[in-house]
DNA sequence: GCTAAATTGGATGTCAAGGTCCAATTATCC
DNA sequence: GGATAATTGGACCTTGACATCCAATTTAGC
């Protein structure tokens, strides 16, 4: 349904969200998001494309936000690598179906609008900022400062 | 985001609801839904596995609906052949979010959860009973009795 | 029992998504 | 301007979804 392409540009937007300040280079963000390298450099040239991150070669160069997280929904960046496909026409291709659909595809595609609007509902900052017991990308679970620190110098 | 198995799964069920009282052999289904009777083949196959028809070979055989339009919901037409995935853990495999998805995956996972229930709550006997200007599967478009027979004529 | 009608299941083909690799290009620094 | 660091784009490989085809099996009717 979310395809694996859309997963790794979330990880990766959801990435440079949390260090918004600098750009990044591939591999570092590859690293970061448990994303092949290889691939995550056709994600991030689609991102590019769309204008949510700005890219910049040679030395000191890499990816960076172009917008704050805060203007950043999830379906923008899933459009911008796997559009969600609405059902604009009758897939049957039948000519009095053309514009209205039929009471099946009008039914999924409602389904796919419910998601769409959820979507871009979500923003990025939205999903950084809600309080959980584990963040995104991070593999240590979320522990208060002082039981984090007792537990770096076990 | 439907695939085309499911799409062509779910035409072949509403055809089977329109005709319930009987069995239909493949290419009688294929050539009313408009689906390659070769695939449509495998796709009956798995509504069969699934329970939602029953099939009988040799002559006088076909498939046929085991349960009422009333009884079946697009969720399991759609389950039987491909089914939604929803996110049960996380895709990074990061121990700590486990069973508790981080607040990304937690939001697409809702938006899953939205599409799961809304067609739960769908049965395809609703489908068939909805007013609609275009019927599933049919090429024409809908006109009042008195009307169909003058173009019919003409 | 023979024939025709139907599903079943396996082998195979095709195409797009996911993924890898590398040469070309661009930019920075010394 | 040479060396190094980075993206870009193209070529290629792999895998799974979609699709085709056919031999084997089951069933009904004569």
């Amino acid at each position: 349904m979310i395809s694996q392409t859309a997963e790794y540009a979330l990880r990766a937007i959801v990435f440079m969200s949390e260090h918004k300040e600098k750009s990044h280079i591939t591999s570092e963000i590859a690293e970061m998001t448990r994303v092949p390298a290889g691939y995550l450099s056709k994600v991030l040239q689609s991102l590019t494309r769309a204008g949510l991150v700005s890219s910049q070669r040679g030395l000191g160069g890499g990816f960076m936000l172009v917008k704050t997280p805060e203007d950043i929904s999830i379906y923008e960046v899933i459009q911008a690598v796997d559009p969600i496909q609405r059902i604009h026409t009758c897939p049957l291709k039948l000519a009095a179906h053309g514009v209205r659909l039929c009471a099946l595809h009008r039914r999924l595609d409602n389904a796919m609008a419910l998601v769409e609007q959820q979507f871009k509902n979500t923003s990025v900052a939205e999903i950084l900022a809600e309080p959980t017991q584990s963040r995104p990308l991070c593999p240590f679970p979320y522990v208060s400062p002082d039981k984090a620190l007792s537990m770096s110098t076990k």
